[in-house]
DNA sequence: CATTCATGTTACGGCTGACGTAATTTGCTT
DNA sequence: AAGCAAATTACGTCAGCCGTAACATGAATG
């Protein structure tokens, strides 16, 4: 098909992964489904499944679907212990969550979207909803961190031609989103106001490396109707000090 | 090579699975290692190797190595809300958690082990430490609710002619640990004391289903210094409640 | 209760993609 | 610079994976 790019993939592995990732977006899939959404034949999606089965990779439903099973819950654990990052933020996010009683996320860039890698909700009933795996894009809302801090023509790079519009106050306009990149670089952090849904406010950081690299970002997100002139400020200071904390970590830590 | 067993098992996916095991054990493991571990060639491995990075399931390390990815991380999220066990126990795990001040696990059983699948570590310094993913023979300390409720024939099968000596206090006489399940069946739960580990002691139920047979068990585990007779009588009591919760939301959740 | 349809599963021959050996490169240690 | 081990590439051979097509299963329909 595509002239570049398949240098020496194992087929059945990479068609198998592709297997486990729409598991992964679908709990209870079946059979005919996944065969369909991958474009593949029955056959090949049954062989794969039963390897993936043999393995506690899958397991079968009541109902007859699939879903991810025992060995994917293990690796996901020892990812997260290996992940040098997750690892390293898990107990700093823990603490911010607590002290701002809000949802906060550490994102990374992946491609040309943005992807939270780890997350904590604060016990509160009305809090924002963060999923690990949720991916954004990166001109929109506070994952510009991980925008802002990247050559010039890559940023041009990883802008859309034709930006999606989330909400009225999603930034559509490539030369004012490179604006505002600039001025995200310069100040050091990030606020967005309804920028990727109406009713949140989101304030970020970015995890520098060095050379001033960016590694990730961890924001706070919190309903506008509750957060002040003065949470912001203070959000501000918490979420630049625990990014900063967790850059220390990275080039300390061994 | 066995003359049974491998009926339409994709062989190249068997193995870049074998492999992820294998980097899931040993972090930052090399490619030399991975080979000599799996009993492998060194080509054969780097294209599995390979086809897993190209989709991050995994990632190299600054020195060389390979840990798992970004994806294991999403997956592994994804896993733990999709297996119904899970996702039903997580918040009664934590809430018992709360209330006892100990570590408390969620265990299934996994062909001859134990298998922890979730849990949950209270905030104070000195406490029982747990892993997802961590296996335990079945025959001793509180997994042995996960053995009680089988039919007899299969509990002998699963206790292993000559059981493991872990501390003084593991039973390895298959007479006595069947009279000790007959125990534990007619009791409805299982105290161990340092029959795992020396210091600790573990209080368990199971969760059972339809029928009585056996879906998995809790358990609360702490160091026996500060656990006193009046707080066992009330582990037991909150850790059957918190497993015919667990029960009930299992059958009423459709 | 027979019929139909969809889904899941098995059979099988052809062909390509995965295989191992061996050569080459890379990169670190001496 | 030389030496060594680990990582990677090259390549011809063969079997593992492939899709088609037939079969089985079971639920929905008349």
């Amino acid at each position: 098909m595509n002239p570049e790019e398949d240098l020496q993939i194992l087929q059945s592995v990479d068609l198998s992964i592709s297997v486990l990732m729409e598991i992964a977006k679908h709990a209870d899939i079946r059979l005919t489904e996944i065969a369909q959404n991958l474009g593949e034949t029955k056959p090949r999606i049954l062989r794969s499944l039963r390897t993936l089965k043999h393995r506690s990779f899958v397991q079968r439903t009541e109902s007859g679907g699939y879903r991810l099973g025992n060995a994917i819950l293990v690796l996901g654990t020892a990812a997260s212990t290996q992940i040098d990052l997750v690892k390293l933020a898990s107990p700093i996010l823990e603490s911010l969550s607590q002290k701002v009683n809000e949802t906060v996320q550490l994102r990374i860039r992946d491609h040309a979207e943005a992807l939270c890698i780890a997350k904590f909700e604060p016990s509160r009933d009305l809090r924002v909803h963060a999923v690990v795996g949720r991916r954004r894009p990166l001109y929109a809302g506070s994952s510009k961190v991980l925008l802002a801090f990247l050559p010039e023509e890559l940023q041009a790079e990883l802008i859309p031609g034709r930006p999606d519009r989330m909400t009225p106050r999603t930034p559509v306009d490539r030369a004012r989103i490179l604006v505002e990149l600039r001025r995200v670089r310069e100040a050091g952090y990030c606020i967005s106001h309804g920028e990727v849904s109406e009713q949140l406010v989101s304030v970020a950081a970015p995890i520098l490396a060095f050379g001033g690299s960016v590694i990730g970002g961890i924001n706070i997100a919190a309903p506008a109707f509750r957060t002040q002139q003065a949470d912001l400020d203070r959000y501000v200071a918490l979420v630049t000090a625990a990014a900063r904390e967790i850059s220390e970590g990275l080039s300390g830590g061994r």
